[in-house]
DNA sequence: CTGAAAGCGCTAACAC
DNA sequence: GTGTTAGCGCTTTCAG
């Protein structure tokens, strides 16, 4: 790999000089400028980031914490993140944490020893005074966890309501929300207060299933929604806090011989692809994710220029009417 | 950020001490051990990792470029990957591609100024010219580069294989394929060459469908299926290069009224999670995806070492039946 | 067993 | 306009 020095070299004049026309500072002679250009070129020079981050205490990477890459609806966040990030100069560098408490503080010193300018919490499971003591830029996904920490959400308690409002304006008399594990201290839950609140405002009766903490696992949907029919024949609405927890119910409706909506009215939660192309099209609450991903990095940026953030970046969901309802 | 002179200072040793027993080099009485341990507890010291890198021209970090990771093959390939690689003391940096050339080109040079270790191409548009300059370990994912390049894939003439000879099995008289652009040089276009072959040895009519050069948009997918039907209603047999078009497919046919698997049986490729949990479930081709991401690290880790690597890596394939065919 | 000093590749004062 | 030099935080000869 040749360096600064290789270049200075082929081209006859000094690493400073190189260095001027790398970063564009100064004044250069323009015969000086092209000699330089020219030397680059004929040895291919690159510049060393490591080098440069480690002189200007930067290395324009941001890492990003996520459960799991796999599950639709963080992989659409990743790309779009990774993407948006790309376009403003940061790499990403990308962690799954499986919401698993020790590997999410490994993954946390391994960003700081690496030196990435912000992270990106789209996981955590740690105590607040984790996330307080990591001076650091951070910005996190469906989680408040201080005054000074932003976060990034939707309209949690809105998405439930308008879920349960449909499920109940459709005619249902006994519904179920299906969600991850409400222990876990997550905005998300709102969805449930939501739900619990219009339906009790309603009279209408309501059951409740949550996932293992640990969450994300795809096996364990299917056992909670053939247990949600066997334990509850009766019931005619499901609100699930996610289209892949949808499609598991949707999945155990069909093979308990229900018709789907007549039946059964199901609504998911995300608007991931899924939901667009399985039959029957499902109906579910749709979050901005593209807006949500710019949000987190545009926060990170912000932060680490010193600039005045909002703590508080809520996005309005939007209900998607398909065929389950 | 403390620096390991300030723990040296804190210590009262000298810094080469306090390398010394964070690489645990050389011998070092128990006593000066922990004096230096307590400091750096003290401090809260945490390891440079970029100036380590610059050291030891060594970042530990891999590139993975992808398509997309919000492509659910890609983003199972992505997760595990991720995990595999940190397993083994690895970070990764993330890179999608969206199959275009020049952001491929831009990537790859980002991941060389980073100093990464290794690239992982899961996303190849590129000469094979360009990647033989890279002078740098890299592996991919279903694309021969040359003879010296190693790579990684299933047995994508054996998918095909199994896949088509299924369908004629059950009685298909005229079967499509609807895949990814066959321009592209990759391995998967085996897929098509088996399905073409085994088509011809049966007497069985035959209609191919290609994505765009620039794959992934599901809407495309959308189209394409419902094409399909509308210029080939007799077609009674499908064959989808990825479970993801399989599932537009079903969509399609199911609008068209024809009853699955009755008037149309359908196979898809990859046996992602929704192959499983869409109704019906789809019968599939499953590529083993788990050891193919260990297999894209520990060719990218044995080349590092230099140690003896065999270039033709090929994993088979599974026919999992299900409810489609 | 421990320390002083050089250097990884790059940038930025400070000279000239 | 351009070069000399120190130093980012770390590791490793080489002395002692």
């Amino acid at each position: 790999m040749p360096t600064i020095k290789d270049v200075a070299k082929q081209a006859g004049v000094s690493v400073t000089t190189v260095s001027r026309v790398l970063n564009n500072r100064g004044y250069l002679s323009d015969d000086v400028k092209s000699k330089v250009h020219k030397a680059m070129e004929e040895i291919n020079y690159q510049p060393n980031e490591i080098a440069r981050s480690l002189f200007r205490k930067k290395s324009n990477i941001i890492g990003l914490i996520v459960p799991s890459a796999s599950h639709p609806f963080f992989a659409a966040l990743t790309n779009l993140t990774e993407a948006y990030a790309f376009e403003k100069g940061y790499k990403v560098m990308l962690c799954n944490s499986n919401l698993d408490l020790k590997k999410e503080k490994e993954y946390i010193e391994m960003l700081k020893r690496s030196q990435v300018d912000g992270i990106i919490m789209g996981s955590h499971t740690l105590d607040v005074d984790d996330y307080k003591a990591l001076k650091l830029p951070i910005v996190t996904l469906d989680r408040r966890i201080d005054e000074q920490i932003p976060f990034v959400s939707c309209d949690n308690y809105q998405g439930g309501q308008l879920a349960t409002e449909l499920l109940i304006q459709k005619g249902c008399k006994k519904i179920a929300y299906i969600g991850g594990n409400l222990t876990l201290d997550l905005l998300s839950n709102k969805r449930y207060d939501a739900f619990e609140e219009v339906a009790n405002r309603n009279d209408i009766e309501t059951v409740l299933l949550e996932t293992d903490i640990k969450g994300f696992n795809f096996a364990e949907y299917d056992d909670l929604a053939c247990k949600l029919f066997e334990e509850h024949p009766d019931i005619d609405g499901v609100f699930a806090s996610s289209d892949i927890i949808a499609s598991y119910v949707i999945k155990a409706a069909i093979k308990n011989q229900m018709n789907i909506p007549d039946d059964i009215k199901v609504i998911g939660y995300d608007n991931i692809n899924v939901a667009e192309f399985m039959t029957p099209e499902l109906t579910t609450i749709a979050q901005p994710i593209e807006i949500m991903s710019k949000k987190l990095v545009d926060l990170l940026i912000m932060q680490m220029d010193s600039e005045n953030i909002n703590v508080e970046n809520v996005f309005p969901v939007k209900l998607i009417q398909r065929q389950t309802t």
